[in-house]
RNA sequence: GGGAGCAUAGCUCAGCUGGGAGAGCAUCUGCCUUACAAGCAGAGGGUCACAGGUUCGAGCCCUGUUGUUCCCACCA
């Protein structure tokens, strides 16, 4: 006894069950193997404190299936996952429960706020990874890797070591961009520029000696305690004569000196510019350029400190306030105008960044640049789509040195310690105890840690064993593909290929798969703050992870943006239900004489029919896989599933399954030759539902994920029965037509005499017009001479139905004529077209071929239709 | 300021190297035909944003225009 399926596919009774199957059988490992060619992917590792989100449910889904087809294909197919210490997220978040504690960092010190760390990373940082396997992610688990574990941590320090020892690692004074929140520095990448309405303040600043005022605009008055001169261009007619010229600072009552500096635009406001080093990157230059004096008037918080004098204490939108109606008070504020600008904001809190001076390390970025560069015109890394190297270049041409220190805690410690003696720094892999210059044992750790991206920039290559060298760094590296958002691309595929570049001597993958942003119904962007966020989890509880996956792989072209909506999970559900009942109709009439994968001897038209089409599908399913065409591949085994093999074979079978006997078990070892070869096609999209069907039916091996994808099979290439059958399917869809506009029930039968030059093609397909064209009687011949009857026509028939108290004579006239316009009209198309000399000399030989032999078709038509209307007269 | 994407049926989107415009949803009609009503059979609906050009032939290639989204840079 067979066994047999539920009338409704219930995913929640499959995923758990089935993923164990999988763990149990250690289907996901993969080993090194010189036996077989390596396919490897790393995942993008999530963030530990983060929860499953779209992003990343589209990001697996797509790894997943790329991944579960190189491993059918016999490969050793390794997806390496892990996860993300993200340093600056975390910390916020065990900074923040400490304060319900009434706790602070400092107050407890480093040591006690990493214990506190760690202990919080192993009871959360789990969870995203079990969110993975909900969604089918078949990870090898075994390597699993932190980016601050043990072997990370050993590849950071080694690179550190490396790049400072070739002077591509510095610390410096330097302007860089300060996070008041997260307080730390954070690098260009990190800050986003949002247009933000503010406005525009002309102050008047008294020039010194004389009584009048130089005008000048600013959009951050509050930095004004920090100006340590003005500036114009040195061209500027206005101004020449004031150039060296002091002008008194309003209220902070100062001299401060006039320069010049090509740096100032003369049309752009009043042509003169406030110069504020501590607080503007462009001022910070103009500052070098005239050695000005630094004035940092703020806290680590934006919170104007002691040089800012009774603003003292306030934050930077109290004191411009402060400052803008002392100002005015003192009548120095000369208009107020709208002004809109660009405001950076910390990409991670969406706090307005303050630029900051102060003393920080930074990678050297021009000699790594280049080389990956090189490589990457030199197509060792491709990206999919292409335009997205347009982003890289971009970036990495223009890429400004790379500020890796963080005034944070949880990261990888900079390996570098200051000896208070001497003042020298000492750099070094392990623990130093005493200065590499001066001997002195006083020397102390850097406090700051790296920026995170300095650990994941290391990814495909660390958790491989580097820098030892290990069989699998040998094996596995370069990894095949990366699978990442455009968003990204700079933060950490840029970093990687450099990385790559640097210390492997390689490109770290092949290819770059990008793809798009999911976002909510509307075409918006889902986001915490909007509360527009669906909850992969949710969607997989609701309607099954084979749903969710097959919706996010559809309809949608690489790099595109997609929108997500339930209308369209509850399609993919709908399809999952479908394949369902197309295999419990299998499992039905299956006797237990069938019990392999194995085509029968003899092979019915519908049945080379049906064959030839599914070769054709593994053909098409795998180029478009190798060309990265997800949503293509799986678009065509949707409309074969459903239409060809459920709309078509399986209602073409019914009757051989029926009668019993050899023909069944023909029908029944099709069926389940093309369904099996199919859920392995489509197993890489839905791997729960596939192998629960696969399982069911008759099967070699242990589970569909580790059986062998299926190649195309030119014995299986049956032309001239494709075109065959389809004229009697074209003679079904006809007949099915015309008693549809004449509202005929099925369940009225009714004769069918077909007139036909190729009466063997519709002899074969009797039952089938008898059975799906409610003929109660189908007669084949060259011709017929019928009165009244209705008329059917199709490319390769003339189809009488003799049905006389149906027929309006007038109407069918009426019908017959307005098809022979159409097919006069066609005719008359493709005539003028061959009768073009430009076209049959410079057409394909097979294009004009294919058009001649329409035009034949067409014709042959035309008569059909003529004879039936001079039947009617 | 520079760059990129998008514009195709009422809606959401496919359309791979140019060779007779497609799907899902929605709408309308008829069916519980014993795998599936989460279904079956049918129907209607498109100047492929606009204007030129290349070509025997353009949704697809080129130029320009308009609208829209995004990225980068940035004049304080």
């Amino acid at each position: 006894m067979r066994k047999q399926l539920e009338k409704v596919y219930d995913p929640k009774q499959v995923e758990d069950k089935t993923y164990q199957f999988w763990m149990d059988g250690n289907y996901f490992h993969a080993e090194v193997d010189p036996k077989k060619e390596p396919y490897t992917i790393v995942i993008p590792p999530p963030n530990i404190t983060g929860q499953l989100h779209m992003g990343h449910a589209l990001d697996e889904t797509f790894q997943d299936i790329l991944i579960r087809w190189r491993r059918m294909q016999g490969r050793s197919a390794l997806w390496l996952p892990g996860t993300d210490h993200a340093s600056i997220a975390t910390e916020a978040k065990i900074v923040e429960a400490m304060r319900a504690e009434g706790l602070t960092k400092e107050g407890i010190g480093r040591e006690k706020f990493l214990e506190r760390a760690w202990e919080w990373k192993k009871q959360y940082g789990g969870r995203i990874v079990s969110q993975l396997k909900k969604l089918g992610s078949s990870c090898d688990w075994e390597r699993e890797r932190f980016t601050m574990d043990e072997g990370c941590n050993k590849a950071v320090k080694e690179v550190f070591v490396n790049l400072y020892e070739k002077g591509l690692i510095y610390r410096g004074e330097r302007i860089i961009n300060w996070c008041p929140h997260c307080k730390t520095s954070i690098s260009e990448a990190e800050v986003t520029y949002e247009e933000k309405a503010g406005h525009f303040w002309h102050i008047n600043y008294p020039i010194v000696g004389t009584d009048r005022m130089l005008e000048i605009a600013t959009t951050r008055p509050e930095t004004m305690l920090g100006d340590t001169a003005v500036a114009v261009h040195p061209d500027d007619e206005r101004y020449k004569d004031l150039i060296g010229k002091m002008v008194l600072l309003p209220i902070v009552n100062k001299e401060i000196p006039i320069v010049a500096d090509t740096y100032v635009e003369m049309d752009f406001g009043t042509g003169v510019v406030k110069i504020t080093p501590a607080h503007d990157p462009n001022d910070f230059e103009v500052g070098l350029r005239h050695n000005l004096p630094v004035i940092n008037v703020m806290n680590e918080d934006a919170t104007i400190n002691e040089n800012g004098g009774k603003y003292a204490g306030m934050t930077r939108e109290e004191c411009r306030k402060a400052i803008v109606a002392d100002l005015e008070a003192g009548g120095f504020l000369k208009k107020v105008e709208d002004y809109s600008h660009n405001v950076g904001s910390c990409y991670r809190c969406n706090t307005i960044i303050e630029p900051r001076v102060s003393k920080q390390w930074f990678v050297r970025m021009e000699p790594l640049a280049k080389p990956a560069n090189e490589a990457v015109r030199a197509g060792k890394t491709k990206f999919v789509p292409e335009r997205f190297d347009k982003i890289y270049f971009n970036w990495m041409d223009n890429v400004k040195d790379w500020c890796i220190s963080r005034q944070l805690w949880w990261g990888h410690r900079i390996p570098a310690w200051h000896c208070a003696d001497c003042g020298e720094i000492t750099v070094s892999k392990g623990e130093v105890s005493a200065c590499a210059h001066c001997g002195s044992g006083n020397v102390h750790q850097d406090p700051d840690t790296l920026d995170t991206w300095f650990s994941s920039a290391l990814w495909p290559f660390s958790t491989l064993g580097w820098p030892d060298k290990t069989q699998e760094l040998e094996y596995f590296y370069p990894t095949n593909t990366l699978v990442t958002g455009y968003d990204i691309i700079f933060f950490w595929v840029a970093r990687m290929i450099f990385s790559g570049v640097a210390h492997m001597g390689e490109v770290p993958f092949d290819t770059v798969l990008i793809h798009g942003l999911v976002r909510d119904a509307q075409g918006r962007k889902m986001s915490k703050s909007l509360g527009n966020g669906i909850d992969p989890l949710e969607i997989i509880d609701r309607y099954g992870a084979d749903a969710l996956r097959f919706t996010l792989a559809t309809g949608n072209s690489p790099g595109n943006d997609m929108r997500f909506s339930d209308e369209k999970v509850n399609a993919s559900r709908n399809f999952a239900n479908k394949l369902w009942n197309a295999s419990r109709f299998i499992l039905m009439n299956l006797s237990d004489e069938v019990d392999a994968v194995k085509l029968p001897d003899a092979l019915t038209v519908e049945d080379k029919w049906l064959l030839s089409k599914y070769n054709t599908l593994v053909k098409d399913v795998t180029e478009n896989l190798e060309k990265f065409e997800l949503g293509m591949a799986v678009q065509k085994l949707y409309d074969f599933i459903w239409d060809i093999f459920c709309d078509w074979y399986i209602e073409l079978c019914k009757s051989r399954l029926q009668a019993g006997g050899v023909s069944s078990l023909g029908a029944q070892q099709v069926l389940v030759y093309v369904m099996e070869g199919t859920l392995k096609l489509l197993h890489p999209f839905m791997p729960f539902i596939t192998e629960e069907i696969w399982q069911a039916l008759p099967h070699e091996g242990e589970s569909i994920m580790v059986s062998a994808w299926p190649v195309y099979d030119p014995s299986l290439a049956f032309a001239k029965e494709e075109t065959d059958f389809e004229k009697v399917m074209d003679a079904i869809r006809a007949v099915r037509n015309r008693r549809a506009e004449m509202n005929v029930p099925p369940s009225r039968k009714a004769q069918l005499c077909i007139a036909t030059g190729e009466p063997e093609v519709f002899e074969q397909g009797r039952p089938f017009l008898q059975r799906l064209a409610s003929a109660s009687e189908v007669t084949v011949a060259d011709s017929f001479t019928m009165e009244g009857a209705v008329q059917v026509i199709t490319n390769a028939a003339r189809i009488f139905i003799p049905m006389d108290e149906l027929v309006d004579k007038e109407k069918e006239l009426a019908r017959l004529n307005k098809e022979k316009e159409k097919v006069e009209k066609e005719i008359n198309t493709l005539s003028k077209k061959l009768d073009n000399p430009g076209f049959v000399s410079k057409a394909p030989a097979a294009v004009v071929e294919g058009e001649r032999a329409k035009l034949q078709q067409q014709k042959d038509r035309l008569a059909r239709i003529e004879e039936s209307i001079a039947a009617f007269r």
